[in-house]
DNA sequence: GGCGGCAATCTTGTATACTAGGCTTCCCTT
DNA sequence: AAGGGAAGCCTAGTATACAAGATTGCCGCC
């Protein structure tokens, strides 16, 4: 119903656009990958044509980069935009729970709890891939019940651009904290604490920010840390 | 450099894009219009392919309505979208607000104050469209202020689909409130009292939504309504 | 031996051709 | 006369063809 999901371009257009969007995300594509039109037409069976499309609204998203007469590739964010897009979903996610909140139910509650324990089925089972997939749906879950469609939208879009910048920046990133933050956020809402579950939320988002783009303030300048990788062992790579 | 920005996909893409989304957020086509490609395109000398990738764009803003195997059309949001975009939009726009405070400096006040007499400038010449626009720009000038450019696109696209909103449900509407409005904005910015701007701005957005959409709680009932402005003059309408 | 320019190739940008599905209108039936 | 159905027209969905620009690798020159 929304404008904005899978089917806008038909069936094919929105798969396309589905399996790159979660590849990209995953960063199961190497920082860089060049995303040809036609390659990727005959891998999925389809035209350029489609394939355009789909790349388009990626590169609305900020999941792939479009240069005029140059071959797309998935997105590097700069640090400068890892920090606008964190600052923008700190601003929307505050505003979601704000919204739960106000709505909250028993419904809701069991939900969360049930997507809360999914999360922590996939920890326990060291499913890194589904842990991670699963954390992210968390949030797009909540923002679905705030009952506003612009604003799940947005959360969506910047929970995608988020993974990816994990993803880009990340080191080897420990979801447990992530899920304890999550049920943290659950207990305020249960609890009625509007104040508190905002409270949460943020301090998560800023949390992952933390763990994923706050260490190191390099600036933008990770080239330097990639060689300095590759200084210590020159000709031994395996 | 943005991404989303009107260079996407060349030049003339880019223009097609703009003119309908001015046109649109204008009003200036009358609401449910169909605007079918090839028409488009050979309006503006390109083909379907140019026109198609402009129509995609502005069905992601949510100014056009494009379901498939069907003409587009120009959007006709409903009172629940409407409800749904001004509520985002305040979000963001406080968290603008709060931004441009924080960085605030006489080079942001003159350009605001600047911006504030042209729309004074405006009004006081009953240029009614430029008055509008002007309104309308205001708010995105603001969000570029910010620094962050993801908040500024969302601002920019809110602002936009409530230009499109007051348009479809607005009754003829006054804006000199909204200058003095945006006057006070920028006057507690200027006296340091980032709260004070914050809300502010945040009534001037809740007055906004209150003129448009506010007063008559049809429903999405308007067709009753709309009919019965032509029942005193039937037969008559020169 | 290294560097700059040229050519071959690959890929995008755009137009167009073709297909399939909706909409309208007109006629037939009841 | 009114309602339903079918045919034709119109428009979107997709593939493909073609032109132009970028990239890369090679060769000659310094």
């Amino acid at each position: 119903m929304n404008r904005s999901d899978a089917s806008q371009t038909g069936g094919r257009g929105g798969r396309i656009y589905a399996v790159l969007r979660q590849a990209v995300v995953d960063q199961a594509l190497p920082p860089g990958t060049k995303l040809p039109e036609d390659a990727l037409g005959a891998e999925f069976g389809v035209s350029r044509t489609i394939v355009r499309a789909a790349l388009q609204r990626l590169a609305a998203d900020g999941l792939v980069e479009m240069k005029t007469k140059r071959t797309a590739t998935d997105a590097r964010p700069s640090l400068e935009e890892a920090r606008a897009v964190f600052e923008v979903r700190r601003c929307l996610e505050r505003e979601v729970v704000r919204l739960v909140a106000a709505r909250w139910s028993d419904t809701l509650r069991d939900a969360l709890a049930a997507h809360i324990a999914a999360e922590d089925d996939a920890a326990r089972r060291q499913d890194g891939p589904a842990t991670i997939r699963l954390a992210a749906e968390f949030h797009v879950r909540l923002a679905a019940m705030a009952g506003n469609k612009l604003l799940e939208r947005y959360v969506g879009e910047v929970v995608s651009r988020c993974s990816l910048i994990l993803a880009v920046f990340g080191r080897p990133h420990r979801s447990e904290c992530a899920i304890g933050e999550h049920r943290s956020v659950l207990e305020a809402l249960q609890r009625g604490d509007a104040a508190a579950a905002i409270a949460a939320m943020e301090e998560h988002v800023s949390l992952v920010e933390q763990r994923g783009v706050g260490g190191d303030s390099e600036g933008e300048a990770d080239l330097g840390v990639i060689l300095s990788r590759y200084l210590g062992r020159q000709g031994g790579d395996a």
